[in-house]
DNA sequence: CGTATTTGACCGGCGC
DNA sequence: GCGCCGGTCAAATACG
């Protein structure tokens, strides 16, 4: 809060433009070589964002169930308490963080809260979109075995914080209605959209009845990002030399893939 | 110009 | 193994 004094907005210098000069001096193969090299180093660090997103989100649900657990287990005896205690001492004895690809098999991704929704759409208004006051991107169209319409796939546009996907496919026999699959709860409020057009049937499968919304009550995860965005930008900015930490790691090993 | 969509390639699971 | 099928990626393209 008072460390982002006024207007002050995040603006990363990280000194990526050198004058003109300095590159015309610079043979062009070998800022072609670099500029691939960026490339390179730039898809490493968005897998690494992607795959530490999914951690934190995985860890955040997996949170979230412990806390249920132990509240329901402390409402009904206490007795079980001296055996729990021995258990939960196994914690992180360090707080090194380590990326870990070690293993090719994977526990993957599982518990996904999934929900269906069914909107009707009037005739004139063609367009196979369903209008729920977030905003999605379109990552891939498949035309399914028994359904002539195709089924669209979306992301949250806040991925990959936000996990949330969705599928919208016309109705097999009456192509006047979307259904709607939504997968995984948001981590952020709406965007400020007035219009939502979702009032039918509401065929809910969640196996979990979104036990994070009050989660999201108690601990205000929004504030909480935006200061975890405001320390990453401030380590940034303040500290010039965080960036030669960073290209020094990544060049190093931290993904040994080759 | 930066960003969103399109669309064929690609991949992994499953039944055979 | 093979082919199908649902799901995803990503380069090309369209958009504002
Ligand atoms: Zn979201």
């Amino acid at each position: 809060m008072d460390t982002s004094s006024g207007d002050k907005s995040f603006t990363i210098d990280l000194n990526t433009k050198p004058s003109l000069q300095t590159i015309n001096r610079i043979p062009h193969e070998i800022l072609d070589e670099e500029l691939i090299r960026m490339k390179e180093e730039n898809k490493k660090l968005t897998t690494i964002l992607t795959t530490l997103c999914e951690n934190y989100n995985s860890l955040q649900t997996h949170l979230i169930e412990l806390l249920q657990k132990h509240n329901s287990e402390d409402h009904n005896s206490k007795l079980l308490s001296r055996k729990r205690k021995a258990e939960d001492d196994h914690s992180c004895a360090n707080s090194e963080i380590i990326f870990e690809e070690a293993s090719p098999k994977r526990p993957r991704e599982i518990r996904t809260n999934v929900s269906t929704v069914c909107v009707k759409t009037t005739p004139s208004d063609q367009s196979a979109v369903v209008k729920d006051g977030y905003h999605w991107r379109k990552y891939g169209q498949k035309v399914t075995r028994d359904n002539p319409s195709p089924r669209a796939y979306y992301k949250c546009s806040f991925a990959p914080s936000c996990p949330v996907k969705k599928k919208v496919q016309r109705s097999v026999e009456d192509p006047s209605v979307l259904v709607a699959t939504y997968e995984g709860e948001h981590n952020h409020p709406l965007p400020s959209q007035a219009q939502v057009t979702v009032p039918l049937i509401n065929q809910n499968v969640t196996t979990n009845p979104t036990f994070l919304n009050k989660f999201m009550e108690d601990i205000d995860t929004t504030s909480l990002q935006q200061d975890l965005v405001a320390q990453m930008a401030s380590s940034l900015t303040e500290n010039p030399s965080f960036t030669a930490a960073v290209a020094a790691a990544i060049s190093g090993n931290f993904f040994e893939y080759d």
